[in-house]
DNA sequence: TGTACATCAGTGAACGCGCGTTCACTGATGTAC
DNA sequence: TGTACATCAGTGAACGCGCGTTCACTGATGTAC
């Protein structure tokens, strides 16, 4: 039991870091059970087809993201319990630990699955779809409790801009690797939350 | 030589849509061949091998970007001198274009070739990293023009802020390729050019 | 405590298919004299 | 105006290699009686 959920998990860290870096079809399974020591017949075991690793790598991905999420903002509200400070510190939290990365984040699966999306079923492509919808969904929650308290300086969606967090994130994510460099995706979230501040001010009753 | 350049560039206009969309190692030379009718030989007269395609269809991508945003920031200063307003309309002119695309914006070569580089020879890396370098430099110039004019009401790194510009369109690029919908991109350059009017406000003399 | 059987987590050889690439050839157009 | 040769823009068959997938088998561990 130990030993399989070692391995598996060894077949999903392997691929992610190979389709982040090549993309889904370059990765081969020769390469996968090469790097997790097991045999061709042994990738087959845990998963039925290159199309159910796809779709395992995703879920815990986005898994991992939304835990990560839960984590930031909840430490954030222990710091501060008004909304809009409690937004800007976990926006910090996020962009602190991406600059912690020693050898920077590797990317986004979303992002380049989004960008090899016909390799997939629909059911994948679903999956990625519900995750930015989470995320939409989550910050539009935050942003309508700041406007709350908050009056906002010019009007804006809310749904277009808890898509602005995911945004600027995936924005990023790809500046960083098309410069090969590290701090991008912090430097802009960073500057996101610089407009937070701009944007919502103290109501006046 | 006029039918060359239209096989060439018909084989381009090919890989490109299919690269968007199933990443370029998927890409095979075969459904080239046989969406632009021609034989696999006719093919390699043009290309030497697939990395040459990669780097044709990068090459001439960034030139066209290019080319749209000399467009749209020249119409921009016809219509107003003023360096803010003239980042404003250009901004709005670009997402009104994303927008009038009647399938909505395929997605960015630049993301997609950024998620797969380990695919490609160190000179394509190259010039994707210099054609974000190159929208670094010009939205740079223009935020340093906007700060002679207007004072800053939250100091901001204009290197940083003249990448966001890229970030925001490959960002909302992303979220529309993953959630199947057209406006994310014309919504998410609305909402930094909502940024841009917070940020600059004209300087009390 | 011993025996029989089932399940788990693989091994490793074999398969056929599609891929990128090469190459000898071709017919149309352009150029030199 | 006619002839010889060169270049352009391909054709289409052939190549070998690596890919995803299947399958018969295996040895270790778990469960029932």
């Amino acid at each position: 039991m130990d030993q399989k959920v070692d391995t598996r998990s060894r077949i999903l860290d392997i691929a992610e870091a190979s389709v982040l870096e090549k993309g889904f079809e370059a990765t081969s399974i020769e390469e996968i059970v090469a790097g997790a020591e097991i045999s061709r017949g042994g990738f087959f075991y845990h998963f039925k087809d290159k199309n159910a690793l796809a779709r395992a790598m995703l879920e815990r991905y986005i898994d991992a993201e939304n835990a990560l999420y839960d984590e930031l903002f909840a430490r954030a509200r222990e710091l501060n319990d008004d909304p809009l400070h409690c937004m800007l510190i976990g926006l910090k939290l996020l962009a602190e630990m991406l600059e912690d990365m020693p050898s920077g984040h590797p990317g986004c699966v979303i992002a380049s699955t989004a960008y090899q999306d016909r390799l997939f079923d629909e059911g994948v492509r679903d999956l990625n779809r519900q995750a930015i919808l989470g995320w939409r969904k989550r910050f539009r929650g935050m942003f309508e409790e700041i406007a709350e308290v908050y009056g906002v300086k010019e009007p804006v969606n809310l749904d277009a801009l808890g898509d602005m967090v995911s945004g600027v994130v995936e924005g990023g994510l790809v500046l960083q690797r098309a410069l090969r460099e590290h701090n991008n995706a912090s430097e802009q979230i960073m500057l996101f939350r610089t407009y937070l501040k701009l944007l919502f001010v103290p109501k006046q009753t």
